[in-house]
DNA sequence: TTTTGAGTTGTTCGA
DNA sequence: GTCGAACAACTCAAA
């Protein structure tokens, strides 16, 4: 009997789910499958918080599909040879899947596509999700954008795509199933227990996204504008991981948050807007995860130093707002998007690393690590990608941390050590008299660190290395 | 081809 | 404490 292949990737839910939809159409037996690469040489590897969360939302897309009859195959190896084993064995003639947009996956799916196309199955692939094609978005000369905004205008005069509907009923299962192996035998969570303050936050599930959807919508999307750049309040959508597994598509966001304050979901979607964005880029951009767009910084004069990595990455920069958002990191896998920019701007600027380690670090302990956004990201704060932040402009961490953590509540809820400092301090211990720090039991350079780098020699160590850059 | 307008997220200084 | 100006000048998109 005839079935389709159906190739779960980074698209891992049932709803709105593109190819999902054409298989079942298809009216034959449909074989859900996932495979770990895990080969040696394959770029990128997922991070150690990514394959935590990975675990359970295979879990869970398993049991999700076990409550309609059928059930998630699940293998580890090189996924041509995988695949092929599996087209052989169950007599498949369709193999669908949706598409990625990393270099990697799009130099293998074109390679996969090729070879079973020529042996007479049907390959198709699908848009789940991005709203539009990157190849589809260009200027009116035919080039990629390299700006937001008129990238953005441009996205909002081409036509929303509609949420797909899957008709899971009509989900039809195979006689037999081929070979799968155990979830755990993929060996995804960490071998040493680091991993509660994750458990304690997310519920890497798709009831999990549903229920984060509907919180945001009911108590956030309203002052979505306002709070979204406050750490210390519940201000964005924490929805990012979600969006990055698939558990949620971009479609089905949108459509529940236009059904619920159209007025108020601009803001948010044109944010959905960068995701878009930072997927055109990579796709017309593939080289830039390891290089910048703008060749000239091939040249920047970094200073790399192991130790300041290390402070920076352990949130020891004695900066509190950077040190609160490394130990969030850390603890729950996630980063409020404001404190990024600032731990990134303070390791790029003031630390003058180069951004590829910001980058990796994120890639490692980030439970969202997206391979466009975070490109995108880095790049923006190191001032050599698309629409980059001008040189001139570096973050002053004490600032920044007063203005968007007015009260210290977010650095006290990361830096329990620094919790009674008052308010006037928080932001920078060093300059408190000893008599508030011996109050608050802040020892400096013992129980906190001074900064690494100061604020002036800091900025102008950055100043300095762009004017230099041009004159190089 | 040339020109013009505009560009996510700032900081510092001095009045 | 608040406000506006200066910072420095580049690239992209579109007319």
């Amino acid at each position: 009997m005839p079935a389709t292949i159906l190739w779960f990737r980074s698209d891992l839910r049932l709803d709105d789910n593109s190819a999902l939809a054409a298989a079942i159409t298809q009216g034959e037996p449909v074989i859900p499958i996932y495979i770990w690469d895990n080969r040696p040489q394959r770029p990128w590897p997922l991070g150690e918080a990514s394959r935590w969360w990975l675990h359970y939302a295979l879990e869970d897309l398993d049991a999700q599909l076990r409550k309609v009859g059928s059930r998630l195959i699940i293998r580890a190896g090189d996924p041509q040879l995988i695949l092929e084993e599996v087209l052989h064995k169950t007599k498949a003639s369709h193999l669908f899947w949706n598409r990625q947009y990393e270099p990697a996956a799009i130099a293998r799916d074109k390679k996969l596509k090729a070879h079973f196309t020529k042996s007479g199955i049907t390959v198709e692939s699908f848009n789940s999700s991005l709203l539009h094609e990157p190849w589809e978005v260009q200027n009116k000369s035919g080039k990629p954008f390299q700006v937001f905004t008129p990238f953005w205008k441009h996205c909002m005069t081409l036509p929303m795509p509609q949420k797909v509907r899957v008709s899971l009923k009509k989900l039809q299962v195979p006689k037999s199933w081929p070979k799968s192996e155990s979830l755990n035998s993929l060996e995804l969570l960490p071998k040493v227990k680091w991993d509660r303050g994750l458990a304690a936050l997310w519920e890497p599930t798709r009831q999990g996204a549903k229920k984060r959807l509907k919180d945001f919508v009911d108590k956030a999307l309203g002052r979505y504008s306002q709070d979204r750049d406050r750490p210390d309040l519940k201000g964005t959508s924490g929805l990012s991981p979600y969006l990055s597994f698939g558990q949620l598509g971009v479609r089905e966001i949108i459509d529940a948050l236009s059904k619920a304050a159209p007025g108020s979901a601009i803001k948010f979607i044109s944010e959905l807007g960068w995701r878009e964005f930072a997927h055109h880029l990579l796709y017309h951009f593939p080289s830039t995860p390891e290089k910048p767009l703008r060749d000239e910084f091939n040249r920047f004069p970094w200073k790399k130093d192991a130790q300041l990595i290390k402070a920076w990455q352990s949130g020891q920069t004695g900066y509190p707002i950077v040190d609160a958002g490394m130990a969030q990191l850390w603890k729950t896998g996630w980063m409020h998007n404001r404190v990024r920019m600032i731990v990134a701007s303070v390791l790029v600027k003031h630390f003058l690393q180069p951004w590829q380690v910001g980058a990796d670090w994120f890639w490692d302990t980030l439970v969202d690590a997206d391979l466009a956004n975070n490109t995108l990201g880095w790049q923006w704060v190191a001032g050599c990608g698309a629409d980059a932040s001008p040189y001139f402009r570096v973050f002053n961490p004490v600032l920044q941390g007063e203005k968007f953590d007015p009260e210290g509540d977010y650095v006290r809820r990361y830096l329990p050590h620094l919790a009674k400092l008052p308010k006037k301090y928080i932001h920078s211990p060093w300059k408190a008299p000893v008599s508030v720090l011996h109050e608050a039991d802040v020892i400096l350079d013992d129980t906190y660190p001074r900064p690494k780098v100061g604020l002036k020699e800091g900025r102008k160590r950055a100043l300095d290395a762009y004017e230099k850059l041009k004159s190089l």
